[in-house]
DNA sequence: ACTCATTGTAAGTAATGGTATTACAATGAG
DNA sequence: CTCATTGTAATACCATTACTTACAATGAGT
């Protein structure tokens, strides 16, 4: 059990743009031949990372670029662009009523989770585009 | 996107077990109608607890109990009993290798996110069945 | 030894969600 | 006006999850 593609994807994506910022033009099918996918994903992707101010998409002529700089994206708006704001776990919505776990076990567990979630965005929130940038350069440097 | 039933599941399953201790046979058919969820899942959960020597099960006369004490139950235990150990995020496999951002991506992201895992491990290691009992007490409690 | 509720497990079904793919109208610079 | 590209809908395919039925194996109680 695990998260989808989606925000691995959403991030290799603003890495690209990023980094091939006037050099190339990142149109969708460019961006899905690095990531290897199908260009409506790419599009799908741009989309809500445009819906959440994060980039801009030349309908039209092509392309797509940041808005903000690299060091002010932090995963942890990525991972909010692309995901939909739920809880890490699912629990079974209708336990009995009459058993005292099971009338609690939502509000008990669910408390303890929250937190926990919350303690991912945080880290989420310390890691920015710009420290991926470095990452890899770092090891294309080192290759 | 979510992780599955199958963590909250097993939690709940424990807490009836540890709270009905002595007081009822804590068959699948009795978990099941607590979690409200088909007894034949109980079994798998019990299965997989029982590998993870959370509990042991009384084939055929039926019931289980604990094997450790509840402040000796950790989730981090529970959820490893239940769910694969595979990475948080899924990170597309084949990126193109032509690209210095596709080549190394998943080294970049990967580092970062199995960082983010085991935080989130470690948080899972700080909360103790008897927490949750203590919590579901208090809860009654205050009806 | 027999009984019987229960566990362990397999097999099949249904529902869900993610990804890939095709298709096409709308866009907008040149 | 042209044309590559975006935005979006529709569809198909596949994997996973959860549900359900079925039944042999178990083991305490009689």
């Amino acid at each position: 059990m695990q998260f989808s593609f989606r925000m691995p994807v959403a991030v290799q994506v603003l890495l690209c743009i990023a980094k091939f910022d006037g050099v190339f033009k990142t149109t969708s099918t460019f961006l899905a031949s690095s990531v290897n996918v199908n260009p409506v994903i790419i599009r799908k992707t741009l989309g809500q990372l445009k819906a959440a101010g994060l980039v801009e998409v030349a309908a039209g002529v092509g392309g797509a670029k940041l808005v903000k700089e690299p060091c002010d994206i932090t995963l942890k708006e990525i991972f909010g662009a692309v995901e939909d704001d739920e809880d890490l776990f699912h629990i079974q919505e209708h336990p009995n009523p009459q058993c005292p776990v099971g009338r609690n076990i939502h509000k008990v567990l669910g408390d303890k989770l929250s937190v926990i979630k919350n303690h991912m965005l945080e880290d989420f929130a310390n890691i920015t585009l710009e420290d991926l940038l470095e990452d890899i350069h770092n090891a294309e440097q080192s290759r």
